[in-house]
Order: C-alpha cells, then sequence, then structure tokens
DNA sequence: CATTTGCGATACCATTTGGTACTATATAAT
DNA sequence: ATTATATAGTACCAAATGGTATCGCAAATG
C-alpha cells in the first residue's frame, strides 16, 4: 500500500469518459452528429421523460461534448467534437503499445468497416 | 415518445465503456500495458484494499480487456487490447468530425498496420 | 504435517446514477 | 391578455457503484 500513482487527472477526461459511458447519451451524441437538436426533440426518440434527457445533457456538457446555444425559449444542443479529444488522447497512451497485438484490433475494424 | 431507436447494442460495447469509465481502471489497463501483473502486485500501487482491486478487475474482464491466466495459487492478469476495438469502432462513426489530432491517432494507428 | 500466502466470495455500507413526478418561468402564438 | 410551448429545477425513489470487512479454500513453503 505503498506510492500510490499521484497522477493529477484532468477533469475534462473523466467528465468525458463518464458521459460516455452509458448508452443513451452515446446515442444522443450520435444523434447530434447528425445534426442539432432541442431537448424535445432528442425526447421525442427516446422513451423517456424530458427531465431525464435533460439530466443526460447535462452530463453530456460536464463532459465537454457538447454545446447549448439558447434562441428565443429554444436551446439547440450541439456535438462539440473536439471534446472527444482528451478520451482519444488518453488512447493514444497506447501508442507505443500498439503492435501485432493491437494490428488483429485494427483489422476488426477494417472488416466491420466495410 | 415514438420509435425509439431499437438498435440492438453489443453488450460488449457496453461493458468495455462501462470499464474504462472509472479512473482507477484506467490505471490498471495501463498498468497491465506496462507488464502483466498479479492482483497483489496490483494493490500495492493503490490505496484500497484487494477486494476492491479484484473488483475492478471483474468489470475489465466483462468489458473484454483483460484476461486472467491461472498459474498455480497466482493469477495472472494480462491486457487485451482488442478489447479496445468495439470502443474505438465507435468512435469511427465520427470519421467526418476528427480535428488534427484525433486523426493523427488514427494515422498512427494505421501506420503501426504496416 | 502445519503454516503462510494469494485469491475468491459474500455480506454490508454510503454514495452515485438514472429515472419519475411536479412545480415554476420565460417565450411564442392566438 | 390569455393560452400554449420549451425548458429549468427540485424532491424523491430504486438500483448500481465503489468501497470495506470477513470468511474460506487451495497452493507454496517450512
Amino acid at each position: 500500500m505503498v506510492s500510490q500513482m499521484v497522477k493529477q487527472m484532468q477533469p475534462q477526461t473523466q467528465n468525458a469518459f463518464r458521459a460516455l459511458a452509458d448508452p443513451t447519451r452515446r446515442d444522443i451524441v450520435q444523434m447530434l452528429a447528425a445534426q442539432d437538436m432541442t431537448i424535445a426533440q432528442l425526447t421525442e426518440r427516446f422513451d423517456m421523460t424530458r427531465a431525464a434527457v435533460k439530466k443526460h445533457l447535462t452530463v453530456l456538457s460536464d463532459g465537454g461534448l457538447i454545446t447549448v446555444e439558447t434562441r428565443g425559449r429554444e436551446r439547440i444542443n450541439r456535438l462539440e467534437p473536439q471534446g472527444m479529444a482528451p478520451v482519444l488522447d488518453w488512447f493514444s497512451y497506447f501508442d507505443q503499445f500498439w503492435d501485432e497485438r493491437l494490428n488483429k484490433l485494427k483489422e476488426a475494424i477494417e472488416r466491420k468497416q466495410k
């Protein structure tokens, strides 16, 4: 129980990972990738209340994955793609590690993409 | 409240995202990237009990991110890099949005593939 | 053999999470 | 002016999460 890793993590990284951990939120991210949407529009697509969707949007906003623009009484939710940077940066830690073992992974992705 | 996205998600994707959502588990993944480790070895590095570490390892295993090899009374935990495939696959959905930083990572992966 | 060591499993606890219902407020529409 | 709409905010709830403490078991070690 000695010297714990004291690596100070940026909260942005944790908030982004946390935001993406929920399937509903990942669905929202994909929907917003197609087009900006209001809370009401998003709610139409899910089987839950607007309040629940709003909570998810708050978590996504905390994670830096979306921004909100108020327009009249509407709030337009917009995807903020660079919010994913901290997450992908974390993955880049494995660059050195990504050898033959990970080529398998890359091939798997490519196979799916066809 | 009409036609909800019925997109059948692979539990592997959800389990992997969930596994990576916790900072302790991400630390474990990075440690295992450096070398295979037993539970006791991992526990030395954290300020928590072995039982807690074991729980995290179970979640990581559910996410397909590690495998365990029993050797005598020891259990060697090994990183399973291709377990990250579902996660990176999900990110590939956003190809159109990736800025240079993210593209760099993607290129790094592709470079290693050659 | 007896003892130590590495681990699994379970019960238990506090906090967080994902959801609802309800109320309130500001903007748009009639 | 009144009503309808889009959203915020709060209180509340059940379940999941992250942790501990404890017990038990199998494998090394003396």
